[in-house]
DNA sequence: ATTCGCAAAGTTTTT
DNA sequence: CTTTGCGAAT
């Protein structure tokens, strides 16, 4: 029997309510949950709790909607409860399981592919192609949009029937039931349908129903405010025997009511399950008493919502700042002056600091101030890392061979690296297909007999055939064994070496880094099956899951990203109309309130300290505009807040005042240059757009720095794959490694390790190399990074 | 068949 | 201003 926390352990550190909620085991139970009241802390002890109770680990689900929530919670878990086979993660990655071990049911196969966006509206260009609506003037995009929404109110494509009158509509229900044959043909599912399959399983199959509300007797969802209505069906129809649903949420922070989240969800908790318990938690343990005052003026607003105080013992705290900036630059270089300031003090480390923006679109500004005050930094955002082409490119030839019916894979790699099959092959190709409904694979494999394909085209797609036949054989060994054949095989790694091309370059060294990832998943789970969960994982993963709050950088991100964090001081930039609310939410006051909680979201992050500001012009396409300040700033209690509006030499004001932080202070030259946009300081540096992976211009400096290097690295590289990786045999044991040590690390050369975290396999050591080098982060079980004995 | 260049268009949030 | 798409030229 593994160890158990014990009662003391499990109910000692909560408060009175907290515990009211832990301690409830049989029944509904609604958890109303202010930010900052401990949320993740009550879930974690109720499931130590009915653990000890005693309930098998087996019976208890956890859903959450991130990764980074069902890791977080996990980790916790583990602390109170070590080693239980309790079932955590989000409501895709259950549904994708589920649907694996039943996708017969639903008329697919096991080995299904999971298409995310891209991919999906790439089906749908397609599915527009053959119904006929390509030449409408709607774009697939805006197809793809109604058909999700569809999808989240379970409407299928049976059913679907377009409003009359409705153009829009009429092309959807033309393309709705194309495009879904489409995916059932090539066994794919898009993110929708892991939740609309996975309802409709549940929904048509009773006995299934039965034993899944039986195995998973106590339920328990995050951010129940977030679900739609396929995840509701979901939940629901697994509590009915065995009604322990116990779900979590603060209507005032739904914010994905674009994704088809439905506030009534928990808005009719209690009307839904009778004899529910409902727990408050309002007391805020997380912020000061001005920032909370702020928070609930606003929430204050929102007609469609439960009435909720919250409370703090904090100190009142200084007031929260609102300032009215002359323009956005002016905004982005007085906050990264104030930062600077308190760090240079001491009174605070960079990471401390995190900026909020509405759009990713804002953060370029940011970026240029703080990079211009030397300050460190990491941007998070949505996908990234995993929607790259080079990515996508590999991950496609592994969907490929998990799934040979999937035609979007086969499209996307047939001709890369280029292998003289072109469009009109290619076309040829599907339209025998579509002629003997057949796959593009089986087409490919009959091209010899296809008449309209000439003998020289027929040939190459001949030898792709081969090529595929030949990396079928290796499907069963690790992913790393497979990604490697696949790199090699296909000429994709040689391709890339080879290019002279800086972006070739960096694309080489994603790869790579995608192999790292390959070989950690290999450790984790040996067992079969392999490449298929690992193929789960890379669709359902985003990069926001990856960031990291031990790194001592300010943190930019949208209010989206930011839910479920906090940070001792937060900027949030952009309140004005159009940005905060967005335009796109004007047209409704329930978009308009989403707009609120999304504003709401963001001022409950911060601990200490808070400034909101707008600019009074802003660029737009280019040119820059005049603003006007958010309708939402009269909401706010003016009375009560500080007020700044800085005239336009702010910039003047702050100069010189990174002094002492990591990189060279600007001088007043530096400044009166930075300021047309377009110095040659600016021009000379590294840009830092596409870095979000990486997090900041060192890191993409290092990436200019393996330039030079990066074709002999990659040849050994894949020698050291060929000749059983003598990287991982003369691996150092991830405990040495401490802050502060010399590392080196035979591609980067010498370094300082900056920071550390995570623990096990997922420690992690952010290395700063010397001489500019940049930093980079490490897993340090995978990494050939050895300690070097610390000089004098 | 690929690459380059120019023009137009478009700017939300993400599993 | 940036990115994407398309068309023309090699």
């Amino acid at each position: 029997m593994p160890p158990t926390a014990s009662t003391d352990d499990i109910l000692g550190p909560l408060t009175p309510a907290q515990r009211e909620a832990v301690q409830h085991v049989d029944g509904p139970l609604l958890i109303l949950a202010g930010p900052g009241s401990g949320k993740t802390r009550v879930i974690t002890h109720r499931v130590a709790h009915l653990l000890s109770r005693p309930v098998a680990a087996r019976h208890i689900l956890a859903l959450t909607f991130t990764n980074k929530a069902a890791d977080e919670m996990r980790l916790r878990l583990d602390r109170l409860a070590p080693h239980q086979p309790v079932w955590v993660g989000t409501f895709h990655r259950f549904c994708s399981r589920m649907l694996r071990m039943h996708a017969p049911l639903v008329g697919l196969s096991e080995n299904f592919s999971i298409y995310d966006t891209e991919n999906s509206r790439k089906v749908i260009a397609q599915t527009m192609e053959e119904a006929g609506v390509a030449d409408s003037h709607f774009t697939p995009d805006q197809i793809a949009r109604s058909i999700s929404w569809a999808k989240n109110h379970l409407i299928d494509h049976n059913t679907y029937t377009a409003a009359p009158g409705s153009p829009v509509g009429a092309a959807v229900a033309r393309v709705f039931p194309l495009y879904q044959k489409r995916l059932l043909a090539s066994s794919a599912v898009d993110f929708d349908d892991l939740l609309v399959h996975t309802a409709v399983l549940l929904r048509e199959n009773p006995e299934l129903r039965a034993r899944m509300d039986e195995r998973y007797r106590y339920i328990m969802v995050d951010e129940y405010q977030d679900t739609n209505l396929a995840q509701y069906l979901i939940v629901r129809s697994m509590s009915v025997d065995w009604p322990n649903l116990a779900v979590t949420g603060d209507p005032d922070q739904s914010i994905y009511g674009w994704r088809g989240a439905n506030l009534k969800n928990i808005l009719d908790f209690e009307h839904d399950f009778p004899k529910v318990k409902v727990v408050r938690l309002e007391q805020n343990y997380r912020s000061t008493g001005n920032i909370l005052l702020v928070a609930d003026s606003l929430i204050a607003h929102n007609k469609r919502r439960k009435q909720k105080r919250l409370l703090t013992d904090k100190a009142e705290g200084p007031p929260v700042r609102l300032v009215a900036y002359p323009s956005h630059r002016d905004e982005a270089e007085h906050i990264a002056s104030q930062i600077a300031d308190e760090v240079t003090a001491k009174c605070r480390r960079p990471r401390d600091f995190a900026i909020f923006y509405r759009v990713n679109a804002l953060s370029r500004s940011l970026e240029d101030a703080l990079r211009a005050q030397g300050l460190p930094y990491q941007i998070v955002r949505g996908v990234e890392f995993y929607q790259r082409q080079e990515i996508k490119d590999v991950l496609a030839y592994l969907q490929l061979l998990n799934n040979p019916r999937d035609d979007v894979a086969l499209r996307r790699i047939i001709n890369v690296p280029r292998r003289n099959i072109g469009k009109t092959t290619l076309q040829r190709l599907n339209a025998h297909a579509r002629r003997h409904e057949l796959t593009l694979l089986d087409a490919a494999r009959e091209s010899g007999l296809i008449e309209t394909i000439p003998k020289r085209a027929a040939v190459s797609v001949a030898a792709f055939v081969a090529l595929y036949d030949r990396l079928r054989l290796v499907v069963h060994e690790s992913v790393e064994t497979i990604l490697g054949h696949v790199l090699h095989e296909t000429g994709y790694r040689k391709w890339l070496a080879q290019s002279d091309s800086e972006a070739d370059n960096d694309r080489l060294a994603n790869v790579e880094e995608l192999i790292a990832a390959a070989r950690e998943f290999d450790q984790k789970n040996p067992a079969p099956g392999a490449l298929e969960a690992f193929l789960e994982q890379t669709c359902l993963v985003n990069d926001a899951d990856d960031w990291d709050s031990e790194i001592d950088r300010v943190t930019m991100m949208t209010m989206h990203a930011a839910k479920g964090l906090e940070f001792p001081v937060v900027y949030i930039v952009a309140l004005e109309e159009g940005i905060l609310p967005h335009s796109r939410s004007r047209d409704s006051s329930d978009k308009l309130e989403e707009e609120r909680r999304l504003l709401f979201v963001g001022i409950t992050r911060a601990e200490e300290q808070l400034q909101l500001s707008f600019a009074k012009y802003r660029p737009y396409r280019g040119a820059l505009c005049p603003t006007i300040p958010s309708e939402f700033l009269p909401e706010l209690p003016r009375d009560r807040m500080e007020w700044h509006e800085p005239s336009s030499s702010v910039a003047v004001e702050v100069r010189g005042t990174g002094e002492g932080v990591d990189e060279l202070p600007p001088d007043a030259a530096d400044y009166i240059e930075s300021d047309d946009g377009d110095s040659p300081q600016r021009r000379e540096g590294v840009r830092t757009r596409d870095v979000g992976r990486y997090g900041n211009a060192a890191q993409s400096a290092s990436a200019a720095g393996r330039r030079t290097a990066g074709a002999s690295s990659a040849v050994v590289t894949a020698a050291q794959l060929q000749s059983g990786d003598p990287v991982a045999t003369k691996k150092v044991s991830p405990e040495v490694f401490h802050h502060a040590m010399v590392v080196v690390h035979p591609e980067y050369g010498a370094g300082r390790i900056v920071a550390l975290s995570g623990e096990g396999e997922r420690r992690t050591a952010t290395v700063e190399f010397f001489g500019s080098r940049g930093q980079k982060k490490f897993r340090l079980a995978f990494s050939p990074l050895r300690p070097v004995r610390s000089p004098g």
